[in-house]
DNA sequence: GACCAGCTTTGGACCGTTCCAGAACGTACG
DNA sequence: CGTACGTTCTGGAACGGTCCAAAGCTGGTC
């Protein structure tokens, strides 16, 4: 028993297989009652259009692949979320793989999108440098989102404006009074931005030499043990900025375990305003990226890329803000 | 300029169309030059297989799709492991859609995925009642994963025992010396599975006078308000139940709040064993429902299902463990 | 050399749509 | 009444694969 096509429904409505895939398509050369006929026999049927067959006739999907990097770091949720508005508005259905557990299997992800012949492709965060997805972008209309890199010929990149964003904790710190400050510096380009921002910033104010860095990775334990490097130096900061949220909560343990009370006796800004940043208990003072306008923003790169191909790459910059939160305050002896 | 197509190779290797599928599908039966040739010419055109053909003619995907609750909430991460490891090794790709993302667009996944014809259907995490789910169950292999409904005919459950689970922590709780204990009660099934135990423990315990429940929703806002009431009563918990870690980070802000020390004053359970769980500066001391294995064990049933999608729904719990941290303690008095 | 078996290879039908050229059916007009 | 033109509807050809029956090769045997 298979599911009904497109005939079984024109043979029941007792019109041509053209007339019900007009209706279906809204056209509005069709007599209403033809109309009627077609969607009554299309509900009686439970009728649904072979997505395949579609989109082999079409030649296009109606669908873009979204390559998440790791889902376990949550600062991409709002992202999606402005990105999947935007698609559906233009008739877009949005599919998520997440490269951390296919990588894991040596699984190219990419390869399944191109196969599956999508629209478009977003990479979603900092992916692993990889040849796939240098040939998938130049099959595909594809646009990087909350990531700089790759530079590719016809990608677009949308993205926060890192150096904004640090130099806005940086010299929120420094505004409270902060003298030496730490840093724990994440990977990539978007770790050297922010980290390249801090220093200049330390620069401008005379306190080149005050400021501190420590290579994090991306996560808690990484905040955690560059933290604990930072700390144990003869004079220490009396504030850290963290690469992001989550080797800011691993700087958070950091303080706690060497009994340091957070923002007494040391001040810490996270980064991407993650809703760990907004748990109560931790409440972390942080950059907001504005994730959810940097996915609408790069949901319509992909529209203009997708009618466009062969435009110039773009970089577009959401401006970021700083949510100021509990993690910071004076210097303990100001 | 088009993508190349299985004729486009057949040319250039100087075979034909059907030789190259064969090639393709890895049969035995042909001769080793020609594979090569053939093999070479994918290479050169860059060739890939246009899914939507395949699955036209196959009349299948090797597609299952994956339907979320809400991926804020980071409790599943380590399910989809699971699954995905197991789907691989069948030849299955996956593909994930976000509930919450698309609910509020008044978009119906189970349409998209039942429209792409996927193989199978597995549905994550308790996800509102739907009678898209139910029609889509009718006629598509479907399991439910980590959650304990919708009970559907031909629909398989896999997810943790969450009676041995709750049961479990109350019982570590009374094994500390806690008698009067809260809980913060969760939604659906799952909730009252939960919550039942609960209860069922303490009265093993002669210790249903002093179970105590306030419904919390699953977020940190719902597991504070619920935890400052629990608190609120005039001889107060010295230790509470959470319906999952979210809500426990919650009540570990309102303790903090009410100037109570964790686990001194007040003991903390949470449930799930979510990364947030194990971030150092929380900590918690929570419930593990071998999430891995749960998903695993639910691409399992789904392969049986697809092999058989008559056979009788089954109901496959998992067990959970205690993971004993640093927000459990005994009592202050004892 | 004819015949056969087994291995390779091939052409064509088919999967379920969309698209397009043209057929059928009014309807208005000279 | 014949013609022209709009509107509605239809059959058949794609789209890019898989599958299958049958054809073409090989080499061995009598």
């Amino acid at each position: 028993m298979r599911p009904p096509t497109i005939r079984d429904v024109a043979e029941r409505a007792g019109v041509s297989k053209s007339l019900v895939s007009l209706v279906l398509r809204g056209s509005e050369q069709v007599r209403p009652e033809k109309r009627e006929a077609v969607l009554a026999a299309v509900d009686e049927l439970g009728y649904r259009p072979n997505a395949a067959a579609r989109s082999l006739s079409e030649r296009r999907t109606r669908t873009v692949g979204v390559l998440l990097h790791d889902m376990r770091n949550p600062w991409f949720v709002e992202l999606l979320d402005g990105l999947n508005s935007r698609l559906h508005d233009n008739g877009l259905r949005m599919l998520l793989a997440d490269g951390h557990l296919n990588r894991r299997l040596g699984e190219d992800l990419t390869r399944t999108f191109t196969e599956l012949r999508v629209d478009g492709l977003i990479a979603v965060g900092t992916l692993p440098p990889s040849e796939a997805l240098r040939t998938a972008a130049a099959q595909v209309p594809t646009v990087v989102a909350g990531a700089r890199e790759p530079t590719l010929p016809h990608v677009d990149v949308v993205a926060g404006d890192d150096q904004l964003g640090a130099r806005l904790a940086t010299e929120h710190l420094i505004a409270l009074g902060h003298r030496r400050i730490g840093h724990i510096a994440g990977d990539g380009v978007v770790g050297a931005l922010r980290r390249r921002s801090f220093e200049t910033v330390m620069r401008e104010h005379g306190l080149s030499d005050l400021a501190a860095v420590e290579r994090g990775d991306l996560t808690e334990e990484g905040g955690y043990r560059a933290t604990v490097r930072l700390l144990s130096a003869p004079e220490r900061p009396t504030a850290v900025l963290a690469f992001n949220d989550m080797s800011c909560v691993g700087a958070l343990s950091a303080a706690e375990e060497l009994g340091l009370s957070v923002p007494r006796d040391l001040s810490l800004v996270g980064y991407d305003n993650t809703y760990v940043s907004r748990l109560r208990h931790l409440w972390l003072t942080t950059v907001d990226n504005a994730s959810h306008d940097v996915g609408r923003r790069a949901a319509q790169s992909l529209l203009d890329r997708i009618a466009d191909p062969t435009r110039p790459a773009q970089v577009v910059l959401t401006t970021p803000t700083l949510e100021i939160r509990g993690t910071t305050s004076p210097p303990a002896g100001r």
